[in-house]
DNA sequence: TCTCTTGTTGATCACACGATCAACAATGCT
DNA sequence: AGCATTGTTGATCGTGTGATCAACAAGAGA
């Protein structure tokens, strides 16, 4: 931690600076939201003054941008990443879901819906939103139409189901964010409900009994 | 539209100017966001000075709170008394689906989720968030509960299952706020996912032939 | 008509925001 | 050692916010 007292900032080369505000706006993000991201606020952490962080950002709005992408991305590449370790198609659906679906990235999913309101005022934000979205969809589309080939699934438009799933996936992370408790076995009733859609039979796609 | 220019707003009764102001806060909310709801923007609307709005109301957050239930209590009570029009639960839970995801309600679906959001910072939103996510779900609750007992579904915790539901629908209209296009068939899909959630036949759910 | 109640005004305060930029000082180079 | 480069500062500007309150004036009751 960076306290708060320092007469004046140590020199650093405008690489290494650049990487400290990154990395101070993915904390700030990530502990108090996107909205959190101000001048003085990125500033006081970095341990700098605030004119140093507006010298580095052309703007604060693609700084919120490029905050968003790095956060999301790499939630994205991590959870995509577990993927390829399982079998088969219906094995990484269903890790997909029970994985998403864990209440560990809860912070990541704040910021998801914040950008999806911010993005209303600030372009570089909305383009990142769809730019990441349309990420996450190709990593359902691809398990999706894996198992209709592997004739696990029989899905006839795997684009539009993987648009579903993503979208429910959102949406009950969004819920856990503001309704934690009283709601029971997310995981199970997902998978049912994809086992639906993906034309699976009843119970091929909840969790196995684990380890 | 009271336009700009008033020298002085004619004089009104306490009920009737505190109305004003809860109709224009709504309208202001649906057409810009709860974000938009701030002292002069609501005076101006009004078309009385911004001391008066404060005058009316204790705190703005209060303001945006109130707001959000109005409306969003007026959407749920329009769609839920549509259902009494159908003979059974699966026709109920269907025209609740494609209801929902019919897409004349974005404004509405917009001011859910930037509550999400500011429901962090602002208490009394937070809590009446949770109150009118209780009585959504309590509409699908009803309607499993009475599948449930016609024998039309088969499902052994109905509030975990209607909780679901609403992630679900809640999420894909988030989806739809950002990405519009390129995205079919939600109804149909989502009716397939809550088909295989509530245990009904395939295709039982999906839209009928319409009149 | 006068008076008093009360709905209404708008200037004002303290604060926070993004952005700007002249002045400063640490560092590397000659 | 002296100098030039450049990373850094922090005061400052304009704007926007919620909140406050003395002053005002419209309207009702006498």
């Amino acid at each position: 931690m960076s306290s708060t007292p320092q007469k004046r900032a140590v020199r650093k080369s405008p690489a290494e600076r650049a990487a400290e505000i990154t990395e101070a706006a993915r904390e700030i993000a990530l502990e108090a939201g996107l909205s959190a991201l101000t001048l003085r606020n990125v500033a006081a952490r970095v341990g700098v003054a605030s004119g140093l962080v507006a010298h580095y950002q052309p703007t604060m709005d693609t700084l919120v941008a490029s905050t968003f992408a790095t956060i999301v991305a790499a939630e994205t590449q991590e959870v995509a990443g577990l993927l390829s370790q399982q079998p088969g198609p219906p094995e990484r659906l269903s890790l997909l879901v029970e994985t998403l679906l864990d209440n560990s990235r809860l912070d990541v999913t704040a910021i998801w819906v914040e950008a999806w309101t911010l993005g209303r005022r600030n372009e570089a934000l909305a383009a990142s939103v769809r730019e990441q979205m349309d990420a996450w969809q190709k990593v359902f589309q691809g398990v999706v139409e894996d198992g209709n080939a592997s004739g696990a699934f029989n899905v006839s438009d795997a684009a539009a189901v993987a648009w579903q799933i993503l979208g429910m996936v959102d949406g009950l992370n969004a819920q856990a964010l503001v309704r934690w408790n009283g709601v029971n076995d997310r995981g199970t009733h997902l998978a049912h409900a994809v086992e639906g859609m993906v034309g699976a039979a009843r119970g091929s796609l909840a969790a196995k009994p684990s380890a």
